[in-house]
DNA sequence: CGGGACTCCTGCCAGC
DNA sequence: TGCTGGCAGGAGTCCC
């Protein structure tokens, strides 16, 4: 599910839930995601108190009241519930969040149960494991090997033609791949990147380089960073976008995915006012490409 | 070094 | 109906 909409629809939903509140229980129920679980994990939980959420890229940094930081990376299938029952639930926004059962955190799949001083149970559940889960001091958020290299946010002002132009100079990757690639900017993942070139008319397959002027901005440059941001800030509004719901959340899902004008549209007309074209699937570095060739240059 | 392939893991779905 | 292969929102690592 996660690319930067959704994971910053799943950190706002847990801020009212979190913020505030201490840890009183957490239940680590298998050694490893992705990466294995820090030493003593559930121990450097218990008795912190939540302080903020933040989200860089596509991680969640909850720090806590010890100036340390609980990071999360939700991979492919990851996802946070709050079960809260009804009493402490009133109070919270309804989204994401599921009536208290006994069982909450049962699943095969729910790996980390935590439990709050409001009786609120966090569970964080990930079919394939591809998430990530960490515990360090906040002072090593810069340096911390998962964040250290990640390029800028696609929402802030460091985002324009001119840094693309720089970046992208000289560079033969295709731009599909280049978007891809967290270094530069962090935080796009498959859907959006798809999106957002469909949106500029850009070819997924052009070479990066060509958004680069021997280093000076360019008009497809400043169009990209324009779909960009309306790409995510849309998707944002929408809850961000659900793409299958075997976990059978009890919030509301995400309603991008009903806006897509490329994704998974492989073999559909093109949804460009006045193109003609019919939307291609190809495979780049491994990963699905959905686009227009007719108006995508 | 840049670029691409491979890898982790489970579930689902189309096609036979 | 049941099996098989392909594919899935990510990204670190390895190899050329």
């Amino acid at each position: 599910m996660p690319e930067l909409p959704e994971v910053e629809t799943v950190m706002r939903g847990l801020e009212p839930a979190l913020v505030g509140q201490t840890i009183v229980e957490a239940e680590i129920r298998r050694p490893n995601l992705r990466f294995p679980f820090p030493e003593r994990f559930a121990d450097k939980l218990i008795g912190r108190t939540i302080v903020r959420l933040e989200r860089r890229a596509k991680y969640i940094l909850a720090f806590l009241d010890d100036d340390t930081v609980w990071l999360s990376h939700l991979g492919m299938t990851g996802r946070f519930t709050v079960f809260a029952d009804g009493e402490n639930s009133r109070n919270l926004a309804e989204f994401y969040f599921q009536p208290g059962s006994e069982d909450a955190g049962q699943g095969k799949h729910d790996h980390v149960v935590l439990s709050l001083n409001n009786r609120i149970k966090i569970v964080y559940t990930d079919p394939r494991r591809f998430g990530v889960m960490d515990h360090f001091p906040a002072s090593d958020v810069v340096s911390h090997k998962l964040l250290a290299n990640l390029g800028i946010e696609p929402l802030g002002n460091e985002l324009n033609a001119a840094y693309l132009a720089e970046k992208f100079l000289g560079k033969k990757a295709p731009l599909k791949a280049t978007l891809l690639d967290q270094k530069y900017i962090a935080g796009l993942g498959n859907i959006y990147v798809c999106e957002a070139l469909f949106r500029a008319g850009l070819s997924p397959t052009r070479k990066s380089s060509t958004l680069s002027n021997r280093g000076k901005p360019t008009a497809k440059g400043e169009k990209l960073v324009q779909t960009i941001r309306a790409c995510l800030n849309e998707a944002i509004l929408a809850g961000g976008s659900t793409l299958s719901d075997y976990a059978d959340a009890n919030g509301n899902e995400g309603s991008f995915q009903q806006r897509f004008d490329v994704y998974d549209r492989e073999k559909l007309p093109c949804h460009k006012d006045g193109c003609t074209g019919t939307v291609k699937r190809l495979v780049q570095s491994g990963r699905s490409t959905f686009y227009c060739p007719k108006c995508q240059k």
